[in-house]
DNA sequence: TGAACTCGAAATGCGGAGTG
DNA sequence: CACTCCGCATTTCGAGTTCA
């Protein structure tokens, strides 16, 4: 883990001294503490889908316990979460049990001048919700979106056999995709330096090769 | 009881891809 | 080449929890 004090991580140069400079258990595991940042597949996200409805928006350390998504992060989850729900702001579904696509499809249809988006996600523009709007919005939602306990209740999620074999396997499919991209670069490299009469033949290796993998 | 720690939410910044 | 947009990691903050 990065905060083993025998393993010490170069940290970013964007990072500041100072108190704040530490790494603690809700970072990122990516980039600067050495970690695999996989995307996200169709049914990982389905998987994540799930996985919210039955544990409720925001429990990440029961999906975490439940070993359905290993690797993933509660900052990962998060984002893809916001994904799912066209919003950035989650505050006002934490620990209900909605499908967040029903939400993220509502969003989706949402227009106008008033509305700022960033990665397609709805961002808030106003100020911060005080306590009591929060729980009103939060009651407003239960009432409108929280499915029925014998529905969530009865999901069930795959389980992961064995979260280390598959974690190597995804780092395996990693490694081979660099290897790949850093051939076609080379081929890439090699075309701006040849001579034109080539470029044709070569571009066709190129196109071949991508299509096979 | 208050400092230290943990967790989740949200804001911010960076880099790559696309486009004119 | 400059600009914009998108996707993601990183940073920061507040609230809740633990423990001496």
């Amino acid at each position: 883990m990065a905060g083993n004090d025998a393993f010490q991580v170069q940290k970013p140069r964007s990072m500041t001294a100072g108190a704040r400079n530490v790494v603690r258990t809700n970072d990122s595991a990516s980039l600067w503490n050495c970690t695999l940042s996989p995307g996200w597949s169709q049914e990982e996200s389905e998987t994540l889908r799930k996985a919210l409805m039955k544990f409720g928006i925001g429990n990440w350390a029961r999906i975490i316990e439940s070993g359905c998504l290993p690797g993933k992060t509660n900052a990962q989850m998060n984002l893809q979460l916001q994904r799912l729900l066209g919003q950035q702001s989650t505050a006002e579904f934490a620990g209900l049990h909605i499908d967040p696509k029903v939400i993220g499809e509502k969003n989706s249809k949402i227009q106008g001048p008033h509305i700022k988006r960033k990665n397609n996600c709805i961002v808030n523009t106003g100020g911060k919700l005080t306590r009591e709007e929060l729980r009103e919005r939060m009651q407003r939602n239960k009432e409108m979106y929280e499915l029925p306990e014998e529905e969530w209740s009865a999901i069930e999620l795959p389980k992961v056999e064995d979260p280390v074999l598959m974690l190597e396997a995804k780092r395996e499919e990693l490694r081979r995709l660099q290897k790949e991209l850093a051939k076609v670069q080379g081929k890439i490299e090699q075309m701006r330096t040849i001579q034109p009469a080539r470029m044709d033949q070569l571009k066709n290796t190129v196109d071949n090769e991508t299509q096979v993998a």
